[in-house]
DNA sequence: GTCAAGGGCTATGTATACAGAAACCGTGAA
DNA sequence: TTCACGGTTTCTGTATACATAGCCCTTGAC
């Protein structure tokens, strides 16, 4: 692979996994001897980092990881209903049916997923991953889906904060499973009310997670 | 300026203004020694640039101008109308209503402006920027607004293949001054909703002139 | 003791040199 | 005539050297 690809991978990593923390200064000699590349590639990765929002400029020097939190919640999600509930709506009306139709009875089943001992409930967002990507593959329209590539960025590096419980998983499998539901039966109003309510059950959730880890913190 | 930002914006240009046409390759050599910078902050432009879909990777070698064409102006729009209706339902909650009652006011008597002997319809043009301009700070969502301001590169680029008749300018300034109208009356359906429309006559009107320069073509 | 000014230092921005890879062209054979 | 193969050439990817600009620290004066 090539040394800047190398490099961009790498920091988005670190950046996502919350090793490099939001306000980390990043100094290109630092962190090219770090990665073992030369400072060009490395720049190479800061600007598309940068142009992603995952740093941001600092000052007029340098770059910082930029800064994200439970309180950016409620404006991603902004941005997110607005993206998905029209990327539902399209894939209710060009996606293939079946595909769909077979997703539902899989997200149907997800009870008997999430049972299994499986702490990091892989099998579960390895669906998830599936609907997402089945709906990618039925929009067809390369400027939503560069838009939606955009912020799930953002999206997976909040989901580290959030702490998902056994109830909220076997709800969202079932609004999941009317979204999937809605699209096989290219229903495109419904599909995008299915996905708004996923969405606002979703970021409800969150809230108040946030709400209760400031209160242990006080 | 620095000589990357002065590249990219001068390749920028060059791309929306079609001197530099869909699939012209850009070779990094000949690029800077155009523009008189070195290969280094001309690789960052066109690394801005492919990021934001003006340039794409080119089989492995070198990066061509996107194509685009009137043909993609349906799938620009279905992203587009997903955000701009989210941003004028946001606005409409979160705006100064009385911004938009003046911009509302403005558009209604924008056939005025429309009937002096300009050319280029600078006026007007300056008009709607400013309401865009005012919705942006209106919405006060960084990801949401990032999202526009990626997409407007692209409407930027199609709007130069479009031959906009007076007819269409009024119809269209009769919907601004709806959407301004319902953003001010902080009716946040009622602002999604007329934005909804205005988008949909500028689709079909844009059609409608693809399809009668298609005729010339013939 | 605090603030301001100046010098040094470090990090960034840019240019360039070098290595490697991919495309192109020419030649040969089928 | 066409296809394949090899050499050449050009372009990209990477490293590094150099210049410049911003920051920090020190020193001096008030």
């Amino acid at each position: 692979m090539r040394a800047g690809e190398r490099a961009y991978w790498a920091l988005r990593e670190d950046i996502v996994e919350w090793r490099l923390p939001p306000g980390t200064v990043l100094g290109e000699v630092e962190q090219a001897e770090r990665l073992g590349v030369s400072r060009t590639p490395l720049r190479e990765a800061l600007g598309r980092l940068t142009a992603e929002g995952l740093t941001a400029p600092h000052s007029g020097r340098g770059v910082v990881v930029a800064a994200i939190s439970l309180e950016n919640i409620t404006e991603i999600f902004e941005l997110r209903s607005a993206l998905e509930c029209q990327a539902a709506s399209l894939a209710a009306r060009r996606g293939d049916p079946a595909v769909f139709a077979r997703l539902q009875s899989e997200f149907s089943s997800a009870a008997e997923l999430l049972g299994r001992n499986d702490p990091g409930r892989h099998d579960y967002y390895e669906l998830v991953s599936r609907l997402d990507s089945s709906i990618d593959q039925a929009i067809g329209n390369p400027y939503l889906l560069q838009a939606l590539k955009n912020l799930r960025v953002h999206l997976v590096r909040i989901r580290r904060l959030a702490k998902d419980n056994p109830l909220r998983l076997l709800a969202a499998a079932t609004e999941h499973a009317n979204i999937a539901g809605a699209i096989a039966s290219g229903d495109s109003q419904l599909a995008a009310a299915a996905t708004a309510v996923h969405l606002h059950q979703s970021l409800e959730h969150l809230k108040s997670t946030q709400q209760s880890s400031e209160r242990t913190a006080s």
